[in-house]
RNA sequence: GGAGCGGUACCCAAGUGGCCAAAGGGGGCAGACUGUAAAUCUGUUGGCAGACGCCUUCGGUGGUUCGAAUCCACCCCGCUCCA
């Protein structure tokens, strides 16, 4: 099977420049490919996750994934489907997400041997001559054209500053430059950088006479439309300081049903077959495909030995069984004994504030060891700490192992 | 540079001197129902306080007033039209 079939089978795939070009170039040559990331963050998040495994399958059918750091481009913010401006970020916090995303990088794709290569376009941009890059390739360019461009749709209603509209320039002149160095001839990308990406195809047909091809990757969205991969904290992300394992295996075990197929196709590399048979259990059944949805997930971003804890807790706090040894845990100070629960727990940021966790007592949504508390002025005992630990619980999904140290 | 409009809580958005911790919707949280799902229904949603009440908040800084999100001055930011 066509590596590109598999792509399209698994519903990668949302647009390509040349759809017959492509399929004939991969299957017959080793072909050089990018995909672009910018620096927005200190981490990675789900939305590249997918990115990555089409990297890591176009890698694995022996192509050679380039892995563009958007140094330079995160100077500037892609407007692209946002409704508004970006924040800037300063230059150190750039430079510092270049490394923390470079690191992530490494578990994902092989560079070994040479069989990938990873740059940064800070590189080519940060130096650029203002005068020469408009002559060179602003020509190339027609306002009334990029106008038009699906991209900045929305910006042309909220307004849209001149930094941002060269975005799209610069993201061209790095596939150019990718097809200049490395003979790099396709640009893959999330499906919301479409307009960038042929922006680059048309430029290196201009500039170099030679073609040059583009694919944009689905985005992860839900069975209503929204994004996924969101969190009442922000981005489920791939870095485990920031969204640690047990709480990114959850988000996988607590998908919608109608979003079990897709997340199997898109987020691991389950074979169609088994994706299918997975995805037609119903009802209570269906539970089974979300715990192996999550564990794979859980396995290809943080290994199987933290899946496998992940896993475990979740078990061990859902179906009552097992230890609860690998149930994410704080520790606060031995002399807290005496003082008033709530104090406590919002010491140890299990709750915002002493408000919240009033309402929580209110309601009835706060457990000490399987017990609701209905007062108030609880106060925390050494009782509390049976085996060492106490389990607080907030309404029916949120742990938190307390211990003593 | 000129003219007009606008900046309200996590987001959208009402409020134009006291009844405003600020309508409504979204989102979040909790409860019911369930399958650790969705949908639905109910409650809740600044902080401190068991109620009273206190403190901080309506772009910023000053001012008017017994009293300001609301009036005045200056400033900052955004949008639209003109140049």
């Amino acid at each position: 099977m066509s590596i590109l079939d598999v792509l399209k089978e698994r519903g990668y795939i949302e647009q390509f420049s040349h759809e017959e070009e492509i399929k004939e170039l991969l299957d017959k040559e080793k072909v050089t490919f990018y995909i672009g990331f910018d620096p927005t963050a200190d981490s990675l998040h789900v939305g590249h996750f997918i990115q990555l495994m089409v990297m890591s399958y176009l890698q694995k059918a022996g192509h050679r994934p380039i892995v563009l750091i958007g140094g330079g481009t995160a100077m500037v913010g892609d407007p692209s489907g946002k409704t508004d401006m970006r924040k800037m970020l300063s230059k150190e916090d750039i430079t510092y997400n270049v490394e923390c995303i470079k690191k992530q990088m490494e578990k994902f794709i092989d560079f070994s041997e040479g069989k990938a290569i990873l740059v940064n376009n800070a590189e080519w941009l940060l130096n650029l001559n203002y005068i020469d890059f408009l002559r060179d390739i602003g020509v190339h360019f027609s306002v009334n054209r990029m106008l038009t461009a699906e991209c900045f749709k929305l910006r042309l209603e909220k307004g849209l500053s001149f930094l941002e509209f060269n975005y799209m320039l610069m993201q061209a002149y790095d596939f150019l430059e990718l097809n200049r160095r490395y003979g790099c001839k396709l640009e893959v990308g999330g499906n919301d950088q479409w307009s960038n990406i042929l922006a680059g195809v048309d430029l290196i047909r201009r500039k170099e006479g030679k073609e040059a091809y583009g694919m944009t990757i689905t985005l992860l969205t839900n069975s209503e439309g929204k994004k996924m991969g969101k969190t009442e904290k922000g981005a489920l992300w791939l870095d485990p300081n920031k969204t640690s394992p047990y709480e990114f295996y959850q988000y996988w075990r607590n998908v919608n049903d109608a979003d079990v197929e897709k997340c199997l196709r898109l987020l691991t590399f389950l074979p169609m077959e088994e994706v299918r048979k997975l995805s037609s259990l119903k009802d209570k059944e269906i539970n089974e495909a979300k715990k192996i949805l999550a564990f794979e997930v859980t396995k290809l971003v943080h290994g199987e030995e933290e899946a496998k804890k992940a896993q475990e807790a979740a078990e061990a706090l859902f179906g009552g069984s097992g230890d609860l040894s690998n149930v994410p845990t704080i520790k606060i100070s031995s002399n807290l004994i005496g003082q008033k629960l709530l104090d406590v727990l919002v010491e140890a940021k299990v709750i915002p504030s002493k408000s919240e966790g009033k309402r929580l007592i209110q309601q009835g949504g706060l457990y000490i060891n399987n017990e609701k508390v209905s007062s108030f002025d609880e106060v925390l005992k050494e009782e509390m700490f049976k085996e060492g630990f106490m389990l607080v619980r907030k309404g029916k999904k949120s742990y938190n192992k307390i211990e003593l140290e």
